[in-house]
DNA sequence: GGATAAAATCGTAGCGCTATGATAAAACTC
DNA sequence: GAGTTTTATCATAGCGCTACGATTTTATCC
């Protein structure tokens, strides 16, 4: 920045000024400044900004996995709209541990981030007492209900898209109930679409299983669940099964082509996340919707607004809901 | 770190020190430093440090969609393997535009990075002398040939996959080969895929096609594409479909399907990816696998021995190779 | 032209930590 | 115990920029 002011003619506070509040400098000393801007190459050197303005343009973002194509897109929404706004994305993921996300939400916080992106309600005492003092917005994402929120929250009712689930399922005639899940000792977001699944056949008078494994939930595994399922219910007729995602519900429908299996007139299946195949499946995947996408607009729309409001600002909690695609494996 | 260090009775510096090299503070220092972090749940200042020691703990990772499983693979890796050595991921996606490159590359250097890592050997000039100049190490992943490399790489050819899956096919006695991809614009990787695949058909004597569209490179697309290849091949025999990705080819098989077109009696198919249904597909899709997780650990491992051996480090390119999967498409 | 207000520019202390050399304390040898 | 070496601790300048008040310049009014 030295050298930017000397080639320009004015002092270095100036030039700091014109990259903070460009309006605030004349239009020479302006223009001076761009070119000398552009003819050293200069970079701003972040973390002496941060560190005097007690404060950085990072946020953290902490999912479970950026391989889960749900995370993948909230963050990729994340990126989109923070970027617009100045603002740079420290990306963790906690491989759902967590121990991880503990130290996760210390190293974001050693970079006195602007604001946090949390996936899910539930963490550790640890983590929340860290989210709790840090003084920064806080975003919790993909999941609303349980613990309250710490600062804000965006997403939905993970027990509601599995009452959904069974609901549309008995609108389709289905008098019994199966919902596969993977991941049974970690993924608590999945935990609850079963347990809403179960409860809301329980209260319509359906017959209800829950077939679970601790692996995570791959095509593969859908694959097994639904040979497990044929053995258990031999003959059975007005089956409607509910999948923790869109991957179970793919492996499914394969195993049901290889043994000859009719979907839907002999199985019904809905799958999670109307992931980018489930359209195109055949038969079309029926699913329920969530709108990563949103979720990750929203989260940023809130910590931008936050950053404006300072002190004043609010802690709302949005509901994104969900949608209930309709295809034709239901 | 001035609170810390009155109540742990020592100086400031001797905090700064435990933190850095634990060894070589006193075992009576380091516990009543290690005390006092956690009675007053200290968390350092990353700006700090890193504006003292001229550079930081950032890894700058760019990457054109961290919705596109295979870069998804990539970053996660990398933040497994950097995570370890204390490292911290700063994540960007250029959605494939190029001047976005630009600016995530610029945003990245202003947090004055121990490392860069970049996915791809075409840059723009602008990108290219900004990545030249950054002193710090340099990883372009996910390709290899084309430009020189700016510092190292890891990757793999992908004009040598089309041309693998090109003669797979021949070797399966397609006497006729076409290929599918997508986002014919933007995606240079998978321009090169076709490129060898139909130079490779070439070669072998065999008829080639190449069928592209400007759309990302989605479920519903092969579907599109395989009915186009439909049309024009009324009646044909031995034909092998190359896809530029498992999503094309999982397109294909569900049109094939649809329509009661045997695979791969009458077309066989193979895809790119090795994604995590392929193998539970009906039939199971044939596929070279480029090795994701292999192209993070290592970059992050040459990453890590750079800034071990500072300026006397290596510039190696490292050939990850691929795999050819054969299964019941082909 | 003088007085006043607004806009523009500048000077300064300091953000929290590091690297480095200076100093103090401990260990070793004779 | 004295001298030397090694280990541990400390003091200091400074990293590149910001926030803020001081100063200068420009614009407006009478």
């Amino acid at each position: 920045m030295v050298d930017v002011a000397r080639r320009a003619d004015v002092s270095p506070s100036t030039v700091s000024l014109f990259l903070r509040r460009p309006e605030a400098v004349s239009p020479r000393a302006s223009d001076a400044v761009q070119a000398a801007i552009r003819e050293l190459n200069y970079v701003p050197n972040m973390m002496a900004g941060g560190l005097a303005a007690a404060g950085s343009s990072v946020v953290g973002v902490i999912v479970p996995s950026v391989r889960n194509a749900f995370f993948a897109e909230t963050v990729a929404a994340l990126q989109r709209e923070l970027g617009q706004a100045r603002l740079q994305i420290m990306l963790g993921h906690t491989e759902y541990d967590q121990a991880v996300e503990t130290e996760l939400v210390r190293t974001a916080l050693s970079w006195a981030p602007a604001a946090l992106v949390i996936a899910g309600t539930e963490h550790g005492k640890t983590t929340r007492q860290l989210l709790e003092a840090a003084r920064v917005p806080v975003v919790q994402v993909w999941e609303l209900g349980g613990e309250a929120p710490i600062d804000m929250a965006v997403g939905f009712h993970h027990y509601e898209v599995g009452a959904a689930a069974a609901r549309h399922l008995a609108a389709r005639g289905r008098r019994r109930l199966v919902f596969f899940s993977g991941r049974a000792n970690d993924d608590k977001r999945a935990a609850q679409r079963a347990a809403g699944f179960l409860a809301a056949g329980r209260e319509m008078g359906l017959a209800v299983q829950h077939l679970s494994h601790p692996a995570p939930a791959t095509t593969e595994l859908g694959g097994i669940l639904f040979a497990r399922m044929l053995k258990e219910f031999e003959g059975a007729e007005g089956v409607g099964i509910g999948c923790s995602n869109d991957l179970l519900a793919l492996g499914a429908i394969f195993e049901a082509q290889r043994r000859q299996v009719a979907i839907p007139a002999q199985y019904a299946i809905i799958g999670f996340g109307d992931l980018e195949f489930a359209a195109s499946c055949n038969p079309a995947l029926s699913t329920i919707k969530p709108f990563g996408d949103l979720i990750g607009s929203e989260a940023a729309r809130l910590i931008i607004k936050s950053l404006a409001d300072g002190e004043a600002r609010e802690h709302p909690s949005i509901d994104t809901g969900f949608g209930l695609v309709h295809r034709q494996t239901s």
